[in-house]
DNA sequence: GAGATCACG
DNA sequence: ACGTACGTGATCTCT
């Protein structure tokens, strides 16, 4: 029988520091214990123990107090963050029925100690889990220590067992105690003997074996061959032996903490799942809630919802078309109506409150009620308000079918991803949980298109459909005053919302792409790759997966015998920044870099575009509008936004999207946004002055920090300069930038300096935008777009440094998203004016695409420049560039 | 599902 | 002494 034991405490701290901020919507620091719990199913897993405790230390003083005062004086306060966080995971281990122990008076440590002894009596085996290396003492033939690290959020765990342990430290594990009685340890303040440091004392004991055994022997212990002692070293060892003593018995774990327990008591049981149910709702892990399939009470949803919103709604399946004609006739009459339209359109669900505020009732409309389309077309009219979860989406579907999309006032999943813009996804259930504490039933219930059609208008569909809807309208209540309060209404009704309409046309529009061009060059890219395969299985000496890290790593940098110059964590790097060192001396390499180019081409867009072209011949890619932590827009499905153009090989993809005959593609983009962002917001006047002269920015920069006439820059000056502008933008530090350019890390620091020195506006922003971060939570763009940063707060060097680097960048590439999306809308808005048939159909963040009659083109172009460059009155002038062209290619070289 | 790699701004 | 640039999405391998 195996018994695993948990170093409460010690998991803890470990979870804490390595897991980033998390906080339930009332600040409730939580990531500690999601930390924890992440750490112990992953274990539990693994390790199927049948028994399991977790030991937590005590604040009472312990033996090891009261004799020595000194113990673990000099460590610092348990942070408040994690110290909040203690009884809450004690709440959820109880919820969990998992036993745990503390003891007045007691470590942590010597109730593992004495747990494991415990089970070593009864037969039974232990595993340990911590992750502090003085619980090491305990591994024996019985007992084995899981060493666990927390990275980033990744946790990794060591197994170490007595032989694994000799393994690493050349001597038996109780030994371990020796050694600390030497060295001392800091952490605790255990003194050790004086002048003993790690090196001595782990050559000490291995040559020893124990301080018994070396003082026994101590007048040979400087004169023996090998002695790692240097002269003196006796003095210090005879003068530190009651040090020794003393730390020694600190040092040890106790094994008789007079703790009752039996094995038995420790057997796993069921977790109470109604209460750990109410625990994660309030501490907002609805994922651990989906993994443990934990469900409500029979006393059915915990917390009544927030505000007093109220979900429950009367609902009815909307059967005729006489039904569907009396609600346009209400609808306009309503403040507003809340509505989620089914997978490809296949019904509607409206949900409303009565004229004189009357309980909230709900309608679904199925695709097959005969004036179904007649009603879409009434309900999405300007006259009936309306408020939705995903305009965009519904947009294009109601686009798809040529019916309008007016009318909509409010979507709650823009408004949510702007309140918090870094959750990553904003379905209604999360947003339920986060607002409400409620448990909306889960949406793969009906939103699997397959799954779908049977469910229509079943009772568990309608009903699902209207608490979800129901939701949307109760949202609607909640989340404008947040709004308003964060100063996110400007960037909410002027831009992201009024966005959507334009970005379903675009995406309704999408983009011609030449098929037989794309073909050809797929066909051209798989010679080569075979080409390329044959000459690398011949160079390597046998056939292998070139697509395959590991292998291609193992045969370079283990068959070959390459010197390997970079390793990543799971072994060694064949990045092409790696490669590009070995290109030219190795003909392998050169072979693998070329086919690597050739099959990201065809897989990723040969093969990628391929897939996704429409019957009408065209791309049409999702332009994602609450995705991205900076108000950028993101495109999937395909990706249109990393179409190549730095090769010319994949730049050739660009000229075969393209217009249809008798039509152009227009393209514009803005020239330097950020960096002429950076001198408007930082206020530098030499940037400031440096755009207004109208020189090149690189090579402006480049004669200020190297004291040259522009003339006399070179063009490796020039591509220097660039390189420490754009780290400028992205909190760049003196190593990131010498890798970059391949100079010292003293040369990228001199760089820096010299550039802080001409620009100081900039280095003032710098420090100013990071501590007002750090006072106000969060940092913001010129319209208000807001990021929260509690990486700042991390008690993670890393992850505070992150975002400081976040807080510098953020407030630039957020601006320019705000710029180019009202940028969008006043060329939308000029097209129509205008009476022109163009449209816009792509965006790449500084760079707009409109599809026109030819005949429009010139006119398109001017409306393009003047609708771009007159979007803001900013202190340097904003420029934009466009051409025309029968492709992208074309219309962008 | 995570990690490595590589395409873009 | 840390570990090393911001923001994305797609494809492939491997567990």
């Amino acid at each position: 029988m195996k018994c695993m034991v948990i170093d409460g405490n010690s998991i803890l701290n470990r979870a804490f520091y390595g897991v980033r901020p998390l906080s339930t919507r009332d600040g409730t620091p939580t990531n500690a214990v999601y930390g924890f719990l992440n750490i112990l199913l992953k274990l539990l897993d693994e390790e199927a123990p049948d028994a399991l405790a977790v030991a937590f230390d005590r604040k009472a003083p312990t033996f090891r107090h009261q004799m020595y005062p000194g113990y673990k004086a000099t460590r610092h306060p348990m942070p408040d963050d994690l110290a909040a966080q203690m009884p809450i995971l004690k709440d959820v281990l109880d919820a969990m029925n998992i036993p745990r122990y503390e003891l007045d008076g007691w470590e942590a440590d010597d109730l593992l100690g004495t747990l494991s002894a415990v089970n070593t009596a009864q037969g039974w085996q232990t595993v340990v889990v911590t992750g502090d290396k003085d619980s090491l003492q305990l591994i024996d033939q019985a007992v084995t220590v899981k060493l666990v690290t927390t990275r980033m959020g990744q946790t990794t765990t060591r197994d170490m067992t007595p032989d694994a342990f000799r393994a690493e430290y050349g001597f038996d594990p109780i030994h371990i105690i020796d050694l600390k009685a030497l060295m001392g340890d800091a952490s605790d303040n255990i003194p050790g003997v004086k002048g003993v440091g790690e090196k001595t004392a782990m050559a000490l004991i291995q040559m020893y074996g124990s301080i018994d055994r070396l003082y026994a022997q101590m007048p040979a212990v400087c004169t023996a061959p090998q002695t790692p002692a240097k002269p003196g070293m006796v003095k210090k060892l005879e003068e530190g032996k009651e040090d020794a003593a003393f730390s020694y018995t600190l040092a040890t774990i106790r094994r008789d903490a007079p703790v009752a327990y039996a094995p038995q008591d420790a057997l796993r049981r069921a977790p109470d799942g109604p209460a750990l149910y109410a625990l994660f709702l309030k501490l907002e892990f609805a994922k651990l809630i989906d993994k443990l399939g934990l469900r409500p009470g029979p006393g059915g949803e915990a917390a009544p919802a927030a505000g007093g919103a109220e979900l429950a709604v009367t609902a009815e399946v909307v059967e005729s078309d006489d039904r569907a004609a009396q609600l346009l006739a209400l609808f306009p009459r309503l403040d507003h109506v809340a509505c989620l339209a089914l997978p490809r359109l296949e019904g509607l669900c409206v949900s409303w409150t009565g004229e004189d505020g009357a309980p909230q009732a709900a309608a679904l409309l199925p695709a097959h009620l005969p004036g179904y389309n007649r009603f879409l077309s009434g309900f999405f009219s300007d006259q009936i308000k309306k408020v939705t979860h995903g305009a965009k989406a519904l947009m294009t579907d109601l686009l798809a079918e040529g019916l309008s999309t007016g009318g909509v006032v409010f979507d709650t999943e823009i408004a949510a991803y702007l309140l918090s813009p870094t959750d990553g996804s904003y379905g209604l259930d999360k947003l339920a949980l986060a607002y409400f504490q409620r448990d909306l039933p889960k949406a793969q219930v009906y939103l699997d298109p397959e799954a779908f059609a049977p469910l229509a208008d079943s009772a568990a569909a309608l009903e699902t459909w209207a608490a979800h809807t129901a939701l949307v309208g109760a949202l609607f209540d909640l989340l404008p005053p947040k709004l308003e309060a964060l100063g996110l209404h400007q960037v909410y009704y002027d831009i992201d919302l009024p966005l959507c309409p334009v970005l379903a046309e675009m995406e309704r529009a999408g983009v011609l792409i030449d098929r037989g061009a794309l073909e050809e060059y797929g066909q051209m890219l798989s010679r080569r790759i075979a080409d390329d395969e044959q000459a690398i299985y011949q160079l390597a000496g046998r056939a292998f997966n070139i697509n395959s890290t590991q292998q291609l790593g193992k045969i370079l940098f283990e068959e070959m015998g390459i010197p390997p110059v970079k390793k990543t964590k799971t072994g060694y790097s064949t990045s092409a920044e790696v490669l590009e060192k070995l290109r030219g001396q190795v003909p392998l390499v050169d072979a693998v870099l070329d086919y690597r180019q050739y099959a990201k081409l065809r897989s990723t867009y040969v093969e990628g575009l391929s897939k996704v072209i429409a019957p009408d011949g065209r791309v049409h890619t999702s332009f994602q509008n609450t995705v991205t932590a900076t108000g950028r827009l993101s495109s999937a499905e395909p990706n249109l936004q990393n179409i190549p153009v730095r090769t010319e090989l994949g730049a050739k993809l660009r000229y075969m999207l393209v217009a249809p005959k008798g039509r152009k593609l227009v393209d514009a983009d803005y020239s330097q946004i950020e960096l002429r962002l950076l001198a408007h917001i930082a206020d530098d006047p030499a940037m400031q002055a440096a755009f207004l002269s109208g020189e090149d920015i690189h090579t402006a920069t480049a004669a200020q920090v190297f004291g040259l006439t522009p003339a006399e820059v070179t063009p490796e000056l020039r591509r220097r300069a660039k390189a420490v502008n754009f780290g400028m933008v992205y909190g760049i530090s003196p190593f990131s930038l010498s890798q970059d350019i391949h100079v010292t890390v003293a040369e990228a620091k001199e760089y820096m300096d010299r550039y802080f020195a001409t620009f100081h506006g900039v280095r003032d922003y710098m420090d100013r935008v990071v501590r007002q971060a750090k006072e106000q939570g969060y940092v913001a763009t010129l319209y208000g777009r807001r990021r929260w940063l509690p990486e700042l707060k991390s008690a993670n060097f890393n992850l505070r440094s992150f975002g400081e680097r976040v807080a510098l960048n953020m407030p630039i590439q957020g601006t320019a998203a705000d710029l180019i999306k009202l940028a969008m809308l006043r060329v939308d808005e000029a097209l129509r004016q205008e009476g022109l048939e163009g449209r816009l159909v792509l965006q790449v963040h500084d760079e707009l695409i409109v599809e026109c009659p030819d005949e429009e083109a010139e006119r398109v172009k001017a409306l393009l420049t003047r609708e771009m460059t007159g979007v803001a009155e900013l202190k340097v002038p904003l420029v934009a560039d466009a051409k025309i062209g029968q492709s992208w290619g074309e219309a962008k070289g």
